[in-house]
DNA sequence: GCCATATTAGAACAAATGTTCTATCATAGG
DNA sequence: CCTATGATAGAACATTTGTTCTAATATGGC
C-alpha cells in the first residue's frame, strides 16, 4: 500500500508547529509520538537526514535543540491597556499618544480580534457593574475608537443622568435609546439620545482565569 | 563586600542572550556555569523567582523549555480549537493528535493566557447554557487538561445525574463539591463528588464581539 | 525471485537535566 | 543580640533525552 504521508515531512512540519506553538523545540520521542512513529531511533533517522539536507539545525547530544532553518517570527497584534473602567466614573483615556505608549502597558491580543480595526486601545474592568454584559471583574475589553455606530454593536456608553457608564448592545429606535445586555436572560433598558454619549465600540474581551 | 550583580538580572540576560544566538533555550547547568554561579538549585531558585514575576516561562520537567515573555516567538500562541462546548452534552475532544491539527484548527491567543500552562486547547461555546459563568454564546474558552485542580479553580465539569456540563469554580468541601458560578449574585449549587467529572480547568476566555 | 536501499522497531545505555532537600552564610530590622 | 529573609552550595534522585546498535520489514529495480 502506497505510504499514507511522508514521515520526514511530517517530522519537519510537527516541529515547526511546536516551536511555533511552545517557543522552544520538542524531544525526539515527542515528534515519534505525534508523528505516528514507534521508535525514537527512526526520528533519529530522519533528523540526520533532514540535517544534511540542510533543513533543520541540531545540537549534539542536546535536547530540544532542533531548529528550523530560516525561520522567521510573525508579529502578534499589540494594543495599549489604556487604562481601568469602572461604574460610575467615565472612561478615562489619557491625552498621550496612544501609539506611543510604553511597551510595558501594551497587551497582545489574538489577531482575529484585531482584524480590519483601526486605532484599538485595551481597558480593564473593575467592579461587577457589567455581568449583564457578560463582564466580569478584571476582564479586559478591547475597545474600538468609536467611530460610526450601528445597531446592535457593543458599545461603551456614558450615562449622564445615572453618571455610569455600561457595556450593551445599543439599538436606535425612534426619539429612544434601547440598550439591551448581552446577558439573554436580562431586560433592556431605554434611554433618550441626549442622555448617551457613546465612549466606544466593544470589539473583544480577554479573560485571564488564573 | 557588595554584589558585583544582581545574580537574578545576570540570568534573566543570559537566557535572552542564549535564545538569541542558539534559536533554543539553556539549560539550568549552562546558566549557572555562565553566571557564576556553583549550583543548579541556585538557578532553580531565580528561575522560580522570575517566572512568579512573569519575567520568563517554564515547562515543568522539561529540558530547556525557557522562555523570555514578551519575544517574538512566544508573542503568538497558538492551539488547536477542537471542538463545541454545550450544554446536554459532554466536551467532545477528537481523539486526532491536537498538535497535528491543521492549521485552520488553531487560533491565536493572548501569551498571557497560555503564560506557563501546557496542553492547551480552545473549545467554542454554544447555548447560553453558561451565562452564569459569564461566559456568552459564541465564546471562545481556553482550556488546559485537567492535571491537579485546585480549589477555586473555574473547571469544566460533567455532571452525570444532571446529564449536562458547566463552568464552574470548583470547591472541594467534605464529601460534597460546591460549584460556585463566576457571577457573584448567582447561588452555588453542591454535588456529591461521584456526580461529577471534572474535563478542565478554563484558562481563559475569548469573546470577538464583530 | 533477488537484491540494494529505505524505512521502521525495539532495546539499551550514558549523559543531560529538572527538581527537591538540607545546610550555610550574610544582611537588615526590631 | 536575635530573628526573619534572601541568597548560595552541595548532594541526591527521578526523568527525560539523545544516541547507538541490531533486527525486521517494506519497496523498487533488475
Amino acid at each position: 500500500m502506497p505510504r499514507t504521508t511522508n514521515t520526514r515531512a511530517a517530522i519537519l512540519d510537527f516541529i515547526k508547529t511546536f516551536r511555533r506553538n511552545n517557543g522552544y523545540s520538542p524531544s525526539v520521542r515527542e515528534v515519534a509520538q505525534h508523528c505516528g512513529v514507534k521508535s525514537p531511533s527512526v526520528v533519529q533517522y530522519h533528523l540526520n537526514h533532514l540535517e544534511q539536507a540542510g533543513l533543520i539545525t541540531k545540537g549534539k547530544d542536546r535536547s530540544r535543540s532542533l531548529g528550523i532553518v530560516g525561520e522567521k517570527e510573525d508579529v502578534a497584534s499589540r494594543v495599549p491597556l489604556l487604562g481601568v473602567i469602572a461604574a460610575g466614573q467615565p472612561i478615562w483615556v489619557p491625552s498621550v499618544d496612544r501609539w506611543s505608549a510604553e511597551a510595558e502597558s501594551m497587551i497582545e491580543i489574538p489577531p482575529a480580534i484585531g482584524r480590519g480595526k483601526r486605532d484599538l486601545y485595551a481597558l480593564r474592568v473593575r467592579g461587577n457593574s457589567m455581568v449583564d454584559a457578560m463582564i466580569a471583574d478584571g476582564d479586559i475589553v478591547i475597545m474600538e475608537q468609536a467611530g460610526s455606530i450601528n445597531n446592535g454593536d457593543v458599545v461603551a456608553c456614558w450615562l449622564k443622568n445615572e453618571q455610569e457608564v455600561t457595556l450593551k448592545k445599543i439599538y436606535f429606535e425612534n426619539e429612544q435609546v434601547r440598550l439591551q445586555p448581552c446577558n439573554p436572560y436580562m431586560l433592556p433598558m431605554y434611554h433618550d439620545r441626549e442622555n448617551i454619549s457613546v465612549q466606544g465600540r466593544v470589539v473583544g474581551v480577554l479573560r485571564i482565569s488564573s
